[in-house]
DNA sequence: CGCAGCCTTGACCATTATCAACGCTGGTGG
DNA sequence: CCACCAGCGTTGATAATGGTCAAGGCTGCG
């Protein structure tokens, strides 16, 4: 759920770069070699198959992840099979950070990919001698925790057209902050889990992407990209928070 | 949004014990005396009634603020007045910990109350001063974004009376842990606030209360305080989640 | 080529929102 | 001290958004 990395000083992109590849970790700009290497020293390197669960909700929280290729999303249940996607995570998330004794959360492979893993007890005291990282994690914390307010304004108080659009720009502003042009959209996972991310049914958001399709505003090129036609309109959809100001 | 007391070594309580409030700072057990000392040394005593605006969305964040006394509520509005309540704070809460340059949220108080207010910038430089302070306020940071996931559940996936059930289920178990016997509760906010919260209208959490009230599950004892009657169907009728298991 | 799984579309329905009226309550001023 | 008033809460009638159920189309893989 946390990230380490925003831009990579080596390539300024999210995705880590060929030298934290090659350590295995995302970590660039945070710590130095030193650091890195103690990091490198507590983990291993995982692969994983698209569907894999990597995280059971209810187990004992022995481990962090940091995805370093794929894609994974993150849930919870409730008895009657009712799902809440809380997240989607990629290349340079982190994964269990925000857990006590338990995992509170599912988190289930969307595609193949890899992570590194760390037993989450040396991984906590190697953290107390790497004050550095400590304070990283901490903007982290507190960046997801405005990602997961902004989602509960968009579950509690947003419309279905609202939602999607506002998922749409967030991957587009993913995409940008990637590098990208933030046009061309790629959706790794199904309608059914977008569904369950943004608190509606499949058949809901098949509709309005019809709906947003029909406007003009996107177009679809497969059924797992688009292409965003309208920013701007787009844009207005989401129902920008009284927060936000244009420059 | 962080609160840095759970249970006062001193009293065993929540609320600030009378050390803490001595020092104006509810930091009981995380630091020794020099770092509480150099803590106050950077902080403001305030108070606030009720109604007072402590935070408004988009200011720049140059404050950082230890709830004492009272109760805040934090929100986020959309452009034509929908509003998101993302979290009521109480005596111990910390208000301002998740943000960037700017406050990504509005605060309120519900009552009249008392807060420590500190310099951002001079509690940055000190924090990295002290690890311990730090580590606990990740940990803390880590409590939230599960309570705010629990919230996306809830928003995302819960029906009505789910989402009071669990409200209320929450506001006992806190009772519980600041030492009470979870059944006496109090609602210092009103209807429309819970429904902002619970991402509901006031007419909709008014008719459940009443169904509540007529199944003889609650109580009213006045508008603002209410008896849990039958504790066992509160917490089935709250759709205890996957992760939950009974001891 | 066929099948399974995913996606789309349609018809209908249910939950919750909206609109409206009225009751309660606490504070204020006559 | 009482009456009024404003704001909050409750209840009812109606409407709309989005969910449910169902059927059929697409697509990618074996």
């Amino acid at each position: 759920m946390i990230a380490l990395v925003e831009a990579c000083p080596n390539d300024g992109r999210i995705n880590p770069c060929s030298q934290c590849s090659a350590r295995r970790l995302s970590v660039c700009g945070v710590l130095a070699d030193e650091g890195l290497q103690r990091l490198s020293a507590i983990s291993e390197n995982d692969t994983f198959d698209a569907g894999e669960i990597l995280v059971r909700e209810g187990d004992p929280a022995t481990n962090l992840f940091n995805i370093t290729a794929g894609a994974v999303r993150v849930y919870k249940l409730l008895p009657d099979g009712r799902r809440q996607i809380v997240g989607f995570l990629f290349a340079g998330d982190f994964l269990g950070l925000a857990t006590g004794d338990r995992y509170a959360f599912s988190a289930e492979a969307l595609s193949a990919g890899a992570a590194c893993r760390f037993h989450k007890k040396a991984y906590r005291k190697l953290l107390a001698t790497l004050p550095d990282l400590e304070t990283a994690l901490l903007d982290r914390a507190s960046h997801e925790l405005q990602a997961a307010h902004n989602q509960m304004l968009l579950l509690g108080r947003k419309t279905a057209v609202e939602r999607l659009a506002s998922f749409l720009m967030d991957l587009s502003d993913r995409d940008r902050r990637a590098g990208g042009a933030g046009r061309i959209i790629q959706l790794p996972m199904t309608r059914a889990e977008i569904a369950d991310y943004l608190g509606l049914t499949t058949e809901t958001v098949s509709r309005v992407t019809s709906r947003l399709k029909v406007r003009g505003v996107i177009r679809l090129l497969t059924l797992h990209s688009l292409s965003i036609e309208k920013p701007a309109e787009l844009a207005a959809l989401a129902g920008l928070d009284a927060g936000d100001f244009p420059a």
